[in-house]
DNA sequence: GTCATTCCTGACCATTTGGTCAACATATTT
DNA sequence: AAATATGTTGACCAAATGGTCAGGAATGAC
């Protein structure tokens, strides 16, 4: 019989580009020039009339390159947004910001949507096709939905201190919708006709009247200060 | 030299199928079947996803068929982006319906956007995706930049008569663009885990808190009764 | 240095798609 | 009914696109 047992366990730590070969490097090097070239294309033409050699020839690469690292465009697209959802939940869930009421809870999401949308506005774009594609195309729907879902559950994290555990979850997603939908319809319309600076100055007397009228929607009155 | 003169006044009146050919109805109907074809198939698979083929086989109609009436599917897109805005707006102005108040009028307008959303949920959509697409796609933009503008005009003259003559057009502006974008994103966002039936006990008690935000943002008292 | 491995390339082929057109079908005129 | 006009069809071709692969370049092991 056997005499000694041993547990094996071995660890795989994961270090951002250490103990990487050059040959490794080089592959990750071309691999995050396609996805940025990716994102550049998606937003410019859309996903769906994007090609592959749109993104191979922006990314300066070849186009067999592009399928030893992704399977289609859809892949790409895929990852970019799953991405770009984290990042900007992590930029409402920054610095260990705690508001101190819901007033303030809702003015920091839509001043972080608005940063994200300045800062980052190719990543917005693309988040909100996707967002679109969810009930339009069927290659790419089922893996999308995961990622609008994590977001709408961030934002519900962010604001549930503030309101009564009584709240149904049904209520406490419709004001999620409301948010995610106000901040991305307005910018998307607010493009017609306007400059990035005056959408600048257009969103802030909004955004207190939305927060007041959100406020409210839970039950608070507007100027409460908890 | 004349004798009499006579002024004549021909009078042509366009009325709908009348005075048409056998040969111009059946080709009215041809034209009509690759319209509701196109329609249902944009919203299906999204507007550049869709082919030429997907719209003909739908309608049941030969390929030639299509070219015959439009000149590619952008066309078609137009028209159909073209009149589902009318649509819109003639909801919007419906029944010579004269709001007494800023909050009747708002509420009004989600009103009818939230009954366009449930009836005619395929040109919603179209609209959603033709909105996106004019800082996407080259082809389209420029005719389509037009019937928003004209949406968002026919929003700021239902708006106008309850706001001072000295609110500046770039605050109307903003307000349009905020109605447009809360519906439309909300409605969006909605889509996400919830049915129809949930989307409408969603809008309701949403609508009461935007109204009355969006009263705010023009500086009258939430519940002014005027 | 040589050889093996990993990665990249773009010519190449198969499929899809946009768009045309001669033939056909239906309607109108004479 | 014959001739003309209008509308429809789907086979057909050219262009665009997705996807492959033998060969070349860079890197790693020896």
């Amino acid at each position: 019989m056997v005499r000694n047992d041993y547990i094996v366990i071995i660890m795989v730590i994961e270090v951002e580009n250490v103990a990487l070969t050059r040959s490794e490097k080089r592959a990750e090097k071309t691999r995050k020039k396609l996805e940025i070239s990716a994102l550049s294309v998606f937003t410019e033409y859309g996903l769906d009339a994007t090609t592959i050699d749109d993104i191979t020839q922006r990314a300066d690469v070849g186009k067999g390159t592009f399928y030893r690292h992704f399977k289609d465009k859809y892949e790409v697209a895929t990852i970019l947004v799953g991405r770009a959802i984290d990042e900007l939940i992590l930029r409402l869930q920054k610095d260990g910001y705690r508001p101190g009421s819901l007033t303030e809870a809702l003015e920091h999401l839509l001043d972080a949507h608005y940063r994200f949308f300045v800062d980052e506005s190719d990543k917005f774009i693309l988040l909100f096709q996707g967002r679109l594609l969810v009930k339009l195309d069927r290659k790419i729907s089922e893996q999308m939905e995961g990622p609008y879902n994590l977001y709408l559950e961030a934002m519900e994290q962010m604001l549930s201190p503030f309101v009564g555990e009584k709240i149904d979850s049904m209520k406490m997603r419709r004001l999620a919708c409301a948010v995610a939908g106000f901040v991305f319809g307005f910018f998307s319309f607010a493009m017609i006709g306007m400059g990035l600076d005056e959408v600048e100055t257009s969103i802030q007397p909004l955004r207190q009247s939305f927060v007041r009228s959100l406020s409210s929607f839970l039950g608070h009155f507007p100027n409460e200060q908890r």
